[in-house]
RNA sequence: GGGCCCGUAGUCUAGCGGUAUGAUGCCCCCCUGACGCGGGGGUGGUCCCGGGUUCAAUUCCCGGCGGGCCCA
């Protein structure tokens, strides 16, 4: 028998690459939109950020996203799963500001903007080669670029769309801003640090003559005072709330007011009100119609409001200039340590400042309580993540900011008339279009008639892209084809819930009136070794790449699915892989077994109450484990469904069964025999590479390939319909174990005698009850077989011997 | 400061109202008809601590402690 047609050694490399062009070829995976019939699945696919490396979180998600587009297809599915590109945002204009050694502002923004697009294009490539060579089902016809006009178009037409509803102002109002990067950030763009710092105290003079003492991380921000607070519990400033303090080295009044925010225990309670400080420095501004003391720039430096010997200073500086000007006069008090965190911009670190400014808003807070109801009819997986979602609604306080003072984005399609401050939307029929460079459409303002018309600079936050790609790929807004909207699938970190998963629903509900998606999968954290979260700079980065280079894709997908349950965080480890790629070895090398014996195998038809025994144990095992991978797949529990596939395939196909029937499909045997274990061989394997296919997809392939395909008229094992959950024999299934423990204690005990397995035995004794007796006379072959024992006597009475695990009764004895 | 998650053999991981799953590590044995990337056996846990509910808690509740994440 030539064995040349299944090789010895699985190489991964050769045949990983190979299943993946074929499929990618035969667009095996494309979303079919002629077919009306099936059911459609729509996976609103998270387009990542080029950043030019696939990371392993990526790869967690996308594994995680596949395995239920590659089950659903196989369930009957019209799976859409669409990969687009999220390639705006601040993280490119500072590489390409790294890359050229040039500031922003040093360019032309044509060209810039040029260079931008073209790093991207460079940095997508990798990473859509990394989602290919990790067996990703994608659906390669539908990729698309967020920085493309066609994609523009989409995004400026949900502005006007929303702007006409009147959702979407334009207004000044304080927001974060980052003045390195000078621009406006939302407040999911805001990274809080816990930082250690000096807390100041110093004396404000009382209009009444008396002294009071407030405590500040800013003094700088002195200029900027409108207020005093405290505490109206707080009996130390009874008597001077709603008299005026005298602001120090400034000299003018403000009033002192009393508010509940104010924590009596903090500093000495009292503290200065500064427009703006924090945010709620912007709260009781508003509460108590505060006056505006503006002093910071927007580059972050100081105006000539705060006075001359601070102007021009950065707040770090004007800080220690102030300080040792309200030392020198007597005002400082004392200068203690506090913890404190402070808002910095997540992408570059700086701290941010609230400056009020003119920028572009969406009404959020108003759809506040739209967005829990919707999160309600979510399906969260893990249901705890609506939490989270819930948290960070409830805990929001302003209106999104969506324009952003930086170059690579979507342009805002808005043009202002110069001499009546006319505001022109641009209509659905000029886009795409690029306020920055290309006249109106228009030749006057509608309003007054002027010729004056200028286009707006400010460009969209990046995650106004983002936040429709579930209507973007449904079609929308020129081919929506309903049946994908909303998405069936959100697949995301819980990272992002507060930011994707957020934006989302408010988009659409803004948008569509109601969600973008129907299911929120939500995925942990992939941690390093140590386990701490995989960074570059703790050194405990390991690159996709690398682990695809050792293990393959199969590898890397069984470890992910086995690693931890849905949504908890994956620890990596490399011992983890080892395990997975142990048990393809096993798989392979049991695949090469039974390609061996079946090879001249025609497959026909058994009638199931014809198999023997054992044939009736697998099977109805295999039709079991149907049924319990069916239901972890619906629960999305990949590790359940994993584990229960690896166990049966290992544990009961390979060490029992397959070591039972050797002594049936070998040598001259009974034909039937030989004919109804080959026949259960090919029914059982070919539904273990079925299940398997959803997470280990090139070896199924392969192993179908080499056994299957003549016979089973697919044209893939990965597009196979899913095996029904058939109801399975429990009875036949207690049958059988009753012979494969028996097999088993025997082959301890003989191991345990320090026989050799192959060799052969005079006989073997077996005292049983009488329950039990007709039982094993029916394994009896099997046990005889297997042991290679010349004769199996079955004793119905007392005996001493071994005792069969499980089956205490029944006792084994060896005779040489 | 708030919310959420987690705390199970040396390590990592399931599970669960009746003292516990699997992997890995370690020790011993076997070389058998696909597989030594194999097979068999063993070692190893007060299931973080303290209360409560219960006939019974590791599992439910409360309070600590420790870790993580998100936020203020």
């Amino acid at each position: 028998m030539s064995l040349s047609e299944f090789p010895k050694r699985y190489n991964f490399k050769e045949i990983e690459s190979k299943w993946q062009k074929t499929w990618e070829n035969k667009h095996l995976y494309y979303f079919d939109r002629k077919d009306k019939q099936k059911p459609t699945y729509t996976i609103d696919t998270p387009p990542p950020y080029p950043s030019g490396e696939l990371h392993v979180g990526n790869a967690l998600n996308f594994t995680y996203i596949d395995f239920v587009a590659r089950y659903k297809r196989m369930r009957g599915f019209n799976v859409l799963f669409p990969q687009g590109w999220d390639c705006h945002g601040l993280p490119t204009e500072v590489r390409v500001e790294k890359q050229t050694g040039k500031k922003k502002s040093e360019f032309d923004p044509e060209d810039f903007l040029r260079l931008c697009r073209e790093y991207t294009l460079k940095w997508i490539e990798p990473m859509r080669i990394a989602l290919k060579a990790l067996g990703c089902s994608i659906d390669w016809s539908t990729e698309y670029r967020t920085m493309d006009p066609e994609y523009w178009r989409k995004t400026q037409l949900s502005f006007i769309e929303l702007y006409r509803k009147g959702l979407i102002y334009r207004g000044e109002h304080p927001v974060n801003w980052c003045p390195r990067c000078e621009t406006a950030i939302a407040e999911a763009e805001v990274e809080y640090v816990e930082v250690n710092r000096p807390l100041y105290y110093f004396k404000f003079g009382v209009e009444d003559g008396s002294w009071i003492t407030i405590a500040s991380t800013r003094p700088e921000l002195l200029a900027a005072c409108v207020g005093v607070a405290v505490n109206p519990e707080d009996e130390r400033y009874k008597n001077i709330v709603g008299k005026k303090a005298i602001v120090p080295l400034y000299n003018y009044k403000v009033p002192i007011i009393a508010d509940n925010d104010v924590d009596p225990e903090f500093g000495t309670g009292a503290v200065m009100i500064c427009t703006f400080g924090d945010k709620t420095d912007v709260k009781w501004r508003a509460k108590y119609k505060l006056p505006l003391r503006i002093i910071i720039n927007e580059k972050g430096l100081m105006t000539s409001k705060a006075g001359k010997e601070l102007i021009g200073l950065s707040a770090a500086q004007a800080r220690k200039k102030i300080v040792s000007i309200l030392k020198e006069k007597g005002y400082l008090v004392k200068v203690e340590s506090v913890r404190s965190s402070v808002g910095t911009c997540w992408r570059c670190h700086t701290p941010i400042e609230i400056i009020p400014r003119k920028q572009w808003f969406l009404k959020t807070i108003k759809l506040a309580d739209k967005v829990l109801e919707e999160a309600k009819k979510i399906k969260w997986i893990p249901s705890y993540s609506r939490k989270r979602l819930e948290d960070w609604v409830n805990s929001l306080d302003w209106d999104w900011v969506i324009s952003r003072q930086r170059l690579f984005a979507t342009p805002i399609p808005v043009y202002y008339c110069k001499d009546c401050g006319n505001v022109i939307v641009a209509e659905p029929d000029w886009l795409p279009i690029d306020p920055r460079k290309d006249r109106p459409k228009i030749e006057k303002c509608p309003k007054c008639g002027s010729r004056n018309l200028v286009g707006e600079t400010d460009v969209l936050d990046t995650w106004m892209d983002s936040s429709i790609t579930a209507a973007v790929h449904a079609g929308w807004p020129d081919k929506m084809d309903e049946r994908l909207f909303p998405a069936d699938l959100q697949p995301n970190g819980y990272d992002i819930i507060r930011t994707w998963d957020y934006y989302l629903i408010v988009r659409g509900i803004a948008l569509f009136g109601k969600t973008q998606f129907k299911t929120a999968l939500i995925n942990g954290m992939v941690r390093g070794t140590d386990g701490r979260m995989m960074h570059k700079s703790y050194g405990n980065y390991i690159s996709l790449l690398e682990v695809l280079k050792k293990y393959g894709a199969d590898v890397f997908r069984l470890w992910v699915a086995t690693a931890a349950a849905t949504g908890s965080d994956v620890r990596f480890s490399w011992e983890g892989l080892d395990y997975s790629k142990r048990f393809l070895t096993k798989l392979w090398n049991a695949s090469r077994f039974i390609y061996m014996v079946i090879k001249d195998y025609i497959p026909r038809e058994v009638n199931y109450k014809d198999l023997k025994i054992l044939d009736k144990w697998i099977y109805s095992l295999s039709q079991r484990l149907v049924d319990e991978v069916t239901r972890d797949l619906e629960n999305f529990d990949f590790m359940d469904a994993a584990n229960k596939i690896i166990d049966f395939t290992w544990h009961k196909l390979c060490d029992h069964y397959l070591e039972a029937i050797k002594y049936r499909v070998s040598g001259n045997n009974n034909a039937k025999d030989k004919e109804y274990a080959l026949y259960t061989l090919y029914k059982v394997l070919l539904n273990v590479i079925t299940l398997l296919s959803v997470f280990v997809p090139h070896i199924s392939e392969e192993i179908f390939e080499k056994i299957y395909k003549k016979y089973e008229r697919i044209d893939s094992i990965t597009i196979r319909e899913w095996p029904k959950p058939e109801s399975f024999n429990e009875e036949d299934i207690e049958r059988g174990n009753v012979i494969v423990s028996v097999i088993a204690e025997l082959r301890r005990e003989k191991h345990d005698l320090r026989i050799p397995l192959n060799a052969p035995l005079q006989s073997i004794i077996i005292y049983s009850p009488v329950k039990y007796v007709e039982l094993l006379n029916e394994g009896k072959n099997d046990i005889s077989g297997t042991l290679r024992a010349k004769e199996v006597l079955i004793m119905s009475k007392y005996g001493e011997g071994r005792i069969v695990e499980n089956y205490n009764e029944i006792k084994i004895k060896i005779v040489q």
